[in-house]
DNA sequence: TAGATTGTTAATCGATTAACAATC
DNA sequence: TAGATTGTTAATCGATTAACAATC
């Protein structure tokens, strides 16, 4: 099966997201493209193309059987398997992801967090102990850790990238503000919550001017 | 002007802070396009494209004056104006947000947060006393919020969302994994975090069943 | 069978990149 | 002036959407 990109996993994520809240409210056994598409407000050949790269096979005058879906998408995007990951940074971002316990359906379980803040150290979030930064490479090598989370001040994380992938981490989900250079094969999903900021001040800012051109035509 | 898409706005919001950090580090007085790209890995004519579109003139063998483009893209984004939001739901990431300093920079304060469990209200998370959701509509309407920062239970978060566009909020930064319906006038965006883990999950699937090819042909 | 839905190819749309004259 | 960089038009690329025969 060929590569699947970035915004055909995302898709599929929402897809997955969207069957899954359905099935949880009242049972349905099949759904067409149309329906999906609607929900999601994108085009519904869009939906079936993406369903025929998972290998997905509707019916004619029928749909799609809905937890054949939602299988084939948690097998295509690896949700069936489990991994361990863990989590660097444990100031208040970090405490909410390790308290948030809905990536468990995803296979994510974050079995250890690290900080180098002698007081935060052998405390508990989320009955997860905070382990000291300098344990962490021994503690990756051990447990065969391939997800590192990170939640640091942005001075340091290009330097725990570097001691990461060094033992073996092959994805970095990545909170920090910070243009990270890794090795071909590692990835990097970059989560910078304030690139959003630009999205909704722009908005405001327009909004609020053409406010003021209605206030001037009404004088 | 004409209006600047989602895809330039991100852009311009990375620029911004490569360059806000860039004279954080040493002052610099001009920076070429290709000095720009190649720090975030893209091409240099996107970046004159996308000065050109805020207005912004370079000039010929010497680039662009660093602060003039910090200050256009601030202008252009609305990071010159204040704007005052409310955060609803403080749970872990609502707590976190709330904490989080950062935002001031682009004109963003978070005046109230909002909650309805009784044993949070009356509490207090970097200095803002949490509120009874009932007050939310008075206090919108008293200080002329128009953004919301919605950080609750999915369950709640549609009809919230109608009754904050109601008493005039333009803009929702969801965090909860719903697609809200709301006017046309009201931008929505939308900060599902755990559509990450399509990316993420997906690359380790693959990089695993890639090694054990590799696995097979050693033996 | 008739009609709704799939699966796929072709057309469109938009975003990115290449090319190069104009400029300092 | 010579050479590097901008600004802009044209070409390419990829993603989305339209069209429609095949299917149940």
């Amino acid at each position: 099966m060929a590569r699947l990109k970035r915004l055909v996993l995302e898709r599929l994520m929402r897809y997955h997201r969207l069957l899954s809240e359905l099935t949880a409210k009242k049972p349905v056994q099949t759904i067409t493209s149309a329906q999906i598409a609607k929900a999601l407000d994108i085009d519904p050949t869009q939906v079936r193309k993406d369903f025929g790269a998972i290998g997905l096979q509707g019916m004619g005058r029928v749909g799609f059987e809905v937890c054949e879906v939602c299988r084939s998408i948690r097998v295509a995007l690896g949700f069936d398997r489990n991994y361990e990951a863990i989590l660097v940074g444990t100031g208040h971002l970090g405490g909410a992801l390790l308290a948030y316990s809905g990536f468990e359906r995803y296979g994510l379980r974050i079995v250890a967090a690290f900080d180098n803040d002698p007081s935060s150290i052998g405390g508990e979030i989320a009955g997860c102990t905070i382990k000291p930064l300098r344990e962490i490479k021994p503690f990756i090598k051990a447990h065969k850790v391939r997800l590192a989370i990170l939640t640091t001040p942005v001075d340091v994380s290009q330097d725990l990238a570097f001691r990461l992938v060094e033992v073996g981490v092959k994805a970095i989900w990545n909170f920090t503000p910070t243009q990270l250079i890794v090795p071909w094969d590692v990835l990097v999903r970059n989560e910078h919550i304030s690139i959003g900021l630009s999205e909704i001040a722009y908005h405001l800012k327009e909004q609020a001017e053409s406010e003021d051109e209605w206030t001037f035509l009404d004088t």
